[in-house]
DNA sequence: AATGAATGAGCATTCATTCAT
DNA sequence: TATGAATGAATGCTCATTCAT
């Protein structure tokens, strides 16, 4: 095997490490299950991310950005005239209808932040980026809950297993919104 | 060695399974760190529980009790003057007194059934306990919000790293209600 | 491969860390140049030991046994009439005669002692050992003195590369002895 | 990064092996964590020197110099009319006042020439300085007994763990004397 | 002359599982 | 029925070394 210079190659093992989190969950990511994901050299794994939760952080920050690009895509969330609960409830079903994987991949990353306190920062920009994102709209408290509850709402899709309720989570969030 | 006849070892090693989550998190959960904290023998472990799942799910359906048996204890819960939300706010207030590394552990054994569906009847049961005892208070619907709600509110606690909000908590709890 | 029942195993494998030792040095002694040296599955070495410093421990408490052994077999050490010193001298010129990559073995082990604390008991041991066995010639503090004249003597053919000198060292142990 | 000429480097690396020697032994020295410790880019270690051992012997040679130079500086060691064991011992309770730590990482850089022989010749370098040294003061043979017997007494006082006894070890070397 | 990127080998250790008793 | 012994697979990680610049 010759010595290749490969300047994406720290970007191909992230994404790497997305996909074998998404196949064999947080538990079934290795250094060796993600060399062999990016087809890569063992070795290239750990010069790269000198330790799996190095790996698991840029993991989780690239995983962030797909909730929050969806979010800050919405033309309705920025508008003081659109109905911020509704489009919030519609977002949330956009993000659903990616696939129950997508949605089970990137909770699971983000809940590995309760052990793992090298997430946690990553897991607080998140939050925080999310907040930022609805301040126009509503004050910090109510930001908080919004996100607490939609955070709840899909808690309780992708655990106990039923389906997104779009109806349901509108008339609730409203109820937070006042 | 004598072997003896010892009906509560069940018992025992799944007590030791919870304080093994509690200390090293599911992922040092292992026949030989349970059957070390228990002080069996190995072989007990794979004898009383074929494997490991089924050792989680007697430890996640005896970890929920803890929570359960705090709300089934409340009057005011069930007594239909008192301020629901307040009181909700109030029992979470007193969950989260009991250690930070308390509600870690229940809440990771809790979320581990995002992964492993074996779990998912147990976190079920879980939440359907739960919106019984809030169903001689409020509709269905917003019973599973208020869940949803007290969920994601812990979560943020949880995962960001800050202190409990008791007002806040009541505050949005309410909103809620309605 | 079958599983085996070896009874004697555990002490085949201490006596192939002590060949693996002599043959690449401490640095060289892993569970596997030991298990494959021992001729063993490499599970079965950690298995047996469960640390690196425990098999340390047993070969160094082995190895002393070679230089405890040629002491307590001299006749001339108990005898109050004989001469200390040059038993002493005489003694030490048979240790070096069973060859000098034995001493070194031996020595590498109880110098590691230097670093490693759990190995500092064995090696008191042995002083205590040899102290004992002076006991009837001499005081204590001679006993302690004679010792470390002979690990100086001993470290210096060792450690610089000379040929030991019998009657040397017999002159200076016999100024000690007094 | 601009790449700097930097004469010093090479005694920085030096200085930083024996840094990283003392908090982790010699089994922790590597290219890598010297070049951490030096905070130079892990290819200046390897350009600078070769290979390991040859780092290691700078290392010795520079570390031996400690102990050399306290001998080198006691006025008494050269006066003829002085106690000379009473100095030696003196000088050896100034060395641990130093403390263990710069003993031990001492004594573990001169005994390592137990097992590679490259440092073979630096040890000497150290043996034979200590006895020219001492040869004002007394015959040959009698300077090399000297100096066993202090390795030995501080062989005894780091391995085993007790305190260093000035008092006792002046009346061995005393007796050495003659 | 000097260095960052890259890689294959090797390490200690933990593990679920099997098997003989 | 219960359990200690045993083992092969896998893990995270460190490393000396090589190579292209």
């Amino acid at each position: 095997m010759t010595r290749r210079y490969d300047p994406r190659r720290r970007d191909r093992i992230i994404d790497a490490a997305i996909r074998v989190v998404g196949a064999k969950g947080i538990a079934g990511l290795s250094h060796r299950s993600v060399a062999a994901e990016a087809d890569v050299p063992l070795g290239s794994t750990t010069y790269h991310f000198s330790s799996l939760d190095e790996l698991l952080i840029a993991a989780l920050r690239r995983s962030n950005e797909n909730l929050a690009q969806l979010m800050r895509e919405s033309p309705a969330l920025a508008d003081p005239a659109a109905d911020l609960a509704g489009e919030l409830a519609r977002l949330l079903g956009l993000y659903f209808r990616g696939g129950r994987g997508r949605a089970e991949l990137e909770y699971e990353l983000y809940l590995a932040a309760l052990r793992r306190s090298a997430l946690r920062p990553v897991a607080a920009e998140w939050t925080d980026g999310m907040a930022d994102l609805l301040s126009g709209r509503t004050d910090p408290a109510t930001a908080r809950a919004l996100i607490a509850l939609m955070d709840g709402i899909c808690l309780q899709v992708l655990l106990v297993g039923g389906e997104y309720d779009e109806a349901y989570a509108r008339e609730m969030l409203g109820r937070v919104v006042g």
